[in-house]
DNA sequence: CAGGATCCTATCCGATACTG
DNA sequence: CAGTATCGGATAGGATCCTG
């Protein structure tokens, strides 16, 4: 996805350089923090998953994203792939411990905005 | 940005029903895990900067995108902007404590990333 | 310095159709 | 069922120019 440049930064800017875009983790966060990246890892995070029950968990996903966002995170073991050879195949998805690990910081996330949205709301029909 | 959908779920499917896509929290969810509010949000955690400050702490980002970004944490109250009428401007960005309280988890989301990626080198190089 | 306005391109992403 | 392939519209996002 777009893909970090690793250009090494030059003498005399360091001060608030952190390091962004040159960074190759950069990458793996892109995917975590993608449009559907944190719902597929937050599913996921409750139980393991096939492909048609991830799709109905996560409204409003197309099999193209899905499959997409799912190849990501495989490719960064955030997440595994099992297919059983049956007929009709079955393929379930789960986090890798990798990918329970970090996704642990994405509910936190998501319970802290959720938290304060509905702190707003009955503060406003106060 | 795109902006949910708020179309209510039928009944009869609530199995894996988290509230993805028809959920308020989306869309300050899509700030903070835009393509630049997750670094915005962590360059600020350090302390408070401005706009020029940002954009070089921030390799990469243009002047268009940075704006876009800050006006919508500013909206969703993550990030206060506080202006110095002086002869030049300047304008100077930081966290709330609500956005403070959001970022944590994303700085933790950042570095156990860059621990594992890190781990990684360590192993590929033995 | 801090940005708004404009233009233009890359890509994201959904809809549809097809395959093993 | 679990995808891939292709198309086309929408949007993200960079470059440039301009303003208070």
């Amino acid at each position: 996805m777009a893909g970090g440049m690793h250009f090494k930064r030059a003498e005399g800017e360091q001060r608030y350089d952190v390091f962004h875009t040159d960074c190759p983790a950069r990458d793996v966060v892109d995917h975590v923090t993608s449009r559907w990246g944190v719902w597929v890892l937050i599913s996921l995070r409750s139980t393991d998953l096939r492909f048609y029950e991830l799709r109905e968990s996560i409204r409003g996903i197309s099999e193209k994203m899905l499959s997409q966002t799912l190849r990501a995170l495989v490719e960064d073991d955030l997440v595994w792939r099992r297919v059983e050879p049956t007929t009709p195949p079955q393929v379930t998805y789960g986090l890798t411990e990798f990918g329970r690990h970090v996704s642990e910081p994405l509910t936190l996330l998501f319970d802290r905005i959720t938290e304060r949205l509905a702190a707003r709301d009955v503060e406003a029909d106060a």
